[in-house]
DNA sequence: TTAAACTATTACGTTGCGTCAATGTCAATG
DNA sequence: CATTGACATTGACGCAACGTAATAGTTTAA
């Protein structure tokens, strides 16, 4: 009943490395050291291996499960009650980013529309060609047809309900955006106002609107051709004018 | 308007650490550098440094932001859709995580209310009031009054309304264990058949079983003495018989 | 006997900085 | 003018949990 590292390794699935890490922070130490330096560990060490693999697999740092098993009064339920706590929220954060992302998506997305329909429609069918070719399968596996159908559809479907407000309001956005270009003052009341236009706009897109987004968005306008073609139609220098303004517009 | 590192980290809201990385990485590298070999940066890396922190704040990596400015066709929102499908995927890994906390949880509770009530309650209300010393505040500000509660009261509540089952189970499954134990042999039909009890026991608490589960909780019942104490009254090492036997039914 | 298979230690790489430590520079004050 | 305090520089370690060599000694099977 005695093991070498890799013997115990493969029985617990684990790499030999892994194995010498825990003997050097002292989580999981050999039962003893044979006369040629080889580690030799027992029963009580397998026992030991899977229950911080127990642990491990539910997400408990290496750290962590060393205290629980070090405690006088050993207490599993409670170590994981705590760690229930932690992932809970990192859930939340994850979520958060999540929908920070997938709004900031939206947004440029339904830019996108405005300024060129055909042109988006061709980027969308490329961006999920893309996809298709890098995740396909996987992606269909893991979440059903529909899931992948239902994200791709989502933006044109959007798109169409809600066109005639929303071309309304870019109406209005660009007129005033080329005014003020023509007045050259990103700070000018002019220029203001149209930051305000298009923040409704992007509000048509996020549910929660911040300046940091806002600033950072227009800022991109300004590297991302697509965006910046647009916006050049309506006025000569038009993006950089409104990347400016609203930096002015969100201090 | 130029600016040193202090100056730009302040108007950034980074740290001069922060920058020096950024330098170090060749994410952000300064205008110039001035005689006294300060870093002094200008209009340009504002800009730049303001659409780094924009997908910073998104969750993407340095990495990646360096390659999305680096790629020949700026592309943020191709970028920005494949850093959501990795989130959405992280995502997933934690609800499973988060899943398998749960119900494991909710199975050492539940082995904790068949073995002692009374013991089982003290033991929530101290749980609950740890919970409350450490996170209590934080917690109810967060999650607000009634999560907390909720999440406090659900176990007495599902134990209370499914109890009668769970009692006759419990009841063939020490009795067969106790059989077990008197033969001696872990890997006995008898043994087995408690194995296979206990499992259907743990199916009262899991929506999904495995077999690793299965393992590492009858191992973690040894080190545990509020679960070894209630076997013991069971038959005399019955903990350590269990654990034995489930390895081998598990095999 | 020799080569394959297994063991050991040492140490760098990963991510995004925080945090000293030692040292140099600048601006203002006594 | 010298000192002091604020700010600048370059290292370099530390964190988490190993992966991945590189180098060298040991055991085992052909």
């Amino acid at each position: 009943m005695e093991y070498t590292v890799n013997k115990l390794a493969k029985l617990a699935g684990v790499s030999s490395r892994t194995l010498r890490y825990y003997d050097e922070i002292g989580l999981l130490s050999p039962k003893r050291i044979s006369s040629n330096g080889y580690r030799i560990y027992g029963r009580n060490e397998v026992d030991r291996l899977q229950q911080i693999l127990f642990y491990r697999e539910l997400g408990v740092s290496l750290d962590e499960i060393g205290r629980i098993f070090s405690a006088k009064d050993f207490d599993g339920l409670s170590a994981l009650q705590n760690h229930l706590t932690g992932l809970l929220e990192r859930r939340e954060q994850l979520e958060l980013l999540i929908a920070n992302v997938e709004k900031t998506i939206k947004a440029m997305k339904g830019e996108m529309i405005m300024s060129d329909k055909e042109k988006f429609e061709g980027f969308l069918k490329k961006m999920v060609d893309d996809n298709e070719r890098l995740y396909g399968e996987e992606v269909r596996e893991k979440y059903g047809e529909e899931a992948v159908n239902r994200s791709n559809e989502k933006v044109l479907h959007m798109s169409s309900e809600q066109y005639a407000e929303l071309e309304k309001l870019t109406e209005e956005l660009n007129e005033t955006l080329k005014k003020a270009v023509e007045q050259g003052d990103p700070s000018s009341e002019l220029a203001q106002k149209a930051c305000d236009l298009h923040r409704r706009w992007l509000c048509f897109y996020w549910d929660k609107y911040t300046k940091e987004a806002h600033i950072g968005l227009t800022q991109m306008y300004v590297y991302d051709s697509r965006f910046t073609e647009y916006y050049e139609k309506i006025a000569p220098g038009c993006a950089a004018f409104l990347r400016d303004a609203v930096a002015i517009y969100c201090k």
